[in-house]
RNA sequence: GGCGAGAUAGCUCAGUCGGUUAGAGCGAUGGCUUCAUAAGCCAUAGGUCCCCGGUUCAAGUCCGGGUCUCGCUACCA
């Protein structure tokens, strides 16, 4: 019986693009899984979109000049040509905002009213940070202040970066807003907060226990962990930039907090394709149909929003939509060892890609290298080892060693299937034992396993190819050969199906050389299955060019390089989303406020050198350093371990500000400061004094 | 220092509920093969499952302690 599946991929942040992390995480294992289903003849339904409100982007959107509308779709599109690029095929790739999706905020809005009606929804009357000079709310991150648990200074309004405690921004002592370093001011407000604790209580923990037992076990392990601390979190807004609240609760300038509004881009997403398939009602009979299997592929970042708020909130409603059945979600993708990080140069450039391999050949490795269990890396020695060894010269081999075998020595014309022998008979049953094994493993996304499968059974087409030897029996046994080669050629056939949800490109080539026309379904695999009568085989181009040694040595040089001078290059294809504000954030770090030049000659600052260096015991970041100021020596702490080595530190020449008051940093006194500037890599480095200034000489 | 994850073959990693002799791929070495993209097939070598202790008839697996690695984070006047 054909069953109701809808998928649905992450939902990427309109500010940024997205890179390896995200498209293995939450993209390919989702299209693979997709495809797979389809040929298992389900009814799948596979949405996608950009997530396209917020203050992220509104902040973003100004700074970059355009409005807001203009500058998501600016990401909308270069997110959708990257999930394009690597074979990522929705029913829909749509957005959130109004002028993509006419759908979302009527049904964000009736997902307030049910929430409402229910009784899940509270109004809270609240101070919150307001800038008088920005003239808007604060969002509580965007505030930072001494933390009022544990004092540290750095705070952030919604949590404590030291004691990790999450915070209550308006208990921050002497707040500052990180946007303009103004001052903010309490100012009252309302919101909407949604009742995720009672929720949780009538329903959410009992489905949590009864009917995730088999999910991941690092989701489970996270999940259970988010559900004790649930709390009733803030639905709305003050911002001019989303989903207005609906009729009667309307209020200028207030929206759907962007967390409650965007996961619903799932359904608005659906409901305007079926729309535009003329077929509005199929919407309500997948989302609403309580046998329909829900899966939301995603990050682990994304796991308590998938796995707890959101499924809450569809319950929430008792509208009667489907809560997720699984939530398969991946761990986190690194690069050569390393977090991906645009700003510090560690990040794929998309000329490194795009063009220059088959798109197969990269969802494959990338299908191996998936982060499954455990964070996982790209690695270009990966990379060309999983091309050359699996895809070359095992798959691609064997389709090439038979087709070439035919146009040689068979005129091109593979006979039609004779009698078999037990042997022909084992190898088209392997491919009948393979679908059902790989099959079970891509249904239970297990992709890495599924592709290792592919691979076994590519190892023994080879075997049988190797054991019959069709080059020796094509003079002593022509039939033998033909029926050898005929046996191949079903096995190649059952080889392209296989690989099909994974490698769709090279699946498609594949069968059309063998003159299959009709799309296979996964039931096709095994057996016998090519069309009667002799078989024109048309000779195929290399699926799977070789990936050079010397190619993989010039990205790994190329990378090095990057992360040496990371000041050059584009954020790419393989750029964080997150980081790709970074870059620029030094240049757009704001002006301090404007101060008199009596402020300025307050400081004193001298030229001195480092006499002797030696690490903090206390602190891994900090250095004790003995300055000579010419006039005195002082004991110096600057947090720059990462950067230097305390052994080359003596003979440096430094800036010191000489009349700031000591302070005492993890047990040291630090009479004075260095100066310092970040270097590319995102570390301090010592501004030297102009040359042959002597010690002690001031610094204007 | 705090939180989290991890440690299994040279490398990358599987290892289910605790159960026989701990596996795979790559790499290495040796042999076979010549249809094929310098491809294929076979065989062999390679292990203190990080260490110590505990529970158990039985521990890579469970518990306690330790070491080390990685990530986040703190200390950056």
């Amino acid at each position: 019986m054909t069953e109701k599946i809808i998928v649905t991929s992450a939902l990427p942040y309109a500010n940024g693009p997205i890179h390896f992390g995200h498209i293995v995480g939450a993209y390919l294992p989702a299209d693979i899984f997709v495809r797979y289903q389809r040929m298992r003849g389900e009814d799948v339904h596979f949405v996608c979109g950009t997530d396209e409100h917020g203050v992220a982007i509104t902040l973003k959107a100004e700074q970059a000049g355009q409005s807001y509308p203009d500058y998501v779709d600016h990401w909308h599109r270069e997110i959708g040509r990257i999930l394009d690029s690597i074979g990522i095929e929705f029913d829909l790739f749509s957005g959130t905002a109004a002028h993509h999706n006419p759908f979302h905020a009527e049904l964000a809005q009736g997902f307030f009213l049910d929430l409402m009606r229910n009784g899940y929804l509270e109004q809270r009357t609240e101070e919150q940070f307001y800038s008088a000079t920005l003239g808007r709310f604060l969002p509580d991150r965007y505030v930072e202040g001494t933390c009022y648990k544990c004092n540290s200074p750095n705070a952030r309004g919604d949590e404590c970066p030291s004691c990790g405690s999450w915070l209550d921004a308006k208990q921050l002592i002497d707040p500052r807003s990180t946007l303009d370093g103004s001052t903010p001011v309490l100012r009252e407000t309302r919101h909407w907060y949604l009742k995720l604790d009672q929720i949780r209580d009538e329903w959410l923990a009992e489905w949590f226990t009864a009917k995730t037992a088999e999910w991941k076990v690092n989701v489970r392990h996270f999940v259970a962990s988010a559900l004790d601390d649930l709390r009733a979190r803030p639905i709305t807004r003050d911002l001019p930039w989303g989903v207005p609240l609906p009729g009667e609760f309307a209020e200028a300038g207030k929206v759907l907090y962007v967390w409650f509004e965007a996961p619903i881009g799932y359904l608005s997403i659906s409901k305007q394709y079926w729309n535009g398939q003329g077929q509005p009602e199929r919407f309500e009979q997948l989302w609403k149909d309580p046998a329909t299997k829900l899966y939301h592929f995603l990050g682990k970042d994304n796991i308590t929003f998938h796995a707890v708020v959101f499924p809450a909130m569809l319950w929430g409603t008792k509208a009667g939509w489907v809560v997720p059945t699984n939530v398969p979600a991946n761990e986190f993708f690194n690069l050569e060892g390393k977090k991906f990080n645009t700003s510090k140069g560690w990040y794929i450039p998309e000329s490194s890609i795009s063009g220059r391999f088959p798109v197969d050949g990269l969802r494959y490795a990338l299908a191996t290298m998936m982060p499954e269990t455990a964070d996982s890396d790209w690695s270009w020695r990966e990379f060309q080892a999983r091309i050359n060894d699996d895809l070359a010269d095992n798959l691609g081999n064997f389709v090439a060693r038979t087709l070439r075998f035919a146009e040689r020595f068979l005129d091109g014309a593979i006979p039609d299937l004779g009698p078999l022998l037990p042997q022909d008979r084992e190898l088209l049953d392997a491919g009948a034992a393979a679908a059902e094994e790989i099959g079970a493993h891509l249904a239970s996304f297990s992709f890495r396993k599924a592709c290792a499968r592919l691979m076994a059974f590519g190892n023994t087409c080879n075997k049988y190819y190797d054991t019959e030897q069709p080059w020796a029996t094509r003079k002593t046994d022509p039939a033998r050969c033909g029926q050898t080669l005929r046996v191949c050629a079903e096995a190649i056939r059952t080889l392209a199906i296989l690989a099909r949800p994974i490698l769709p490109d090279t699946s498609g080539k594949i069968l059309e050389a063998l003159g299959v026309t009709a799309p296979p379904t996964w039931a096709d695999a095994g057996g016998v299955g090519l069309p009667a009568g002799p078989l024109r085989a048309e000779p195929l181009p290399v699926l799977f060019p070789k990936v050079a040694d010397q190619l993989v040595a010039e990205e790994l040089a190329k990378l090095e390089k990057m992360a040496a001078e990371p000041t050059e290059g584009a954020p790419a294809v393989a750029s964080p989303a997150t980081e790709a504000g970074a870059a620029g954030d030094a240049a757009q770090e704001p002006i301090a406020p404007e101060i008199g030049f009596d402020q300025f000659t307050a400081v004193d600052l001298r030229a001195g050198t480092i006499v002797a260096a030696a690490r903090h015991p206390k602190a891994d970041r900090l250095l004790v350093l003995q300055v000579d100021l010419g006039f005195e020596q002082r004991t110096i702490v600057a947090g720059v371990a990462q950067s230097y080595d305390p052994a080359t530190l003596t003979g440096t020449r430094v800036v010191a500000v000489v009349n700031l008051a000591p302070r005492s940093l993890r047990g040291v006194e630090s009479q004075g400061m260095l100066l310092a500037t970040d270097g590319p890599d995102g570390k301090p480095r010592f501004v030297a004094p102009g040359e042959g200034a002597p010690n002690g000489t001031r610094v204007r």
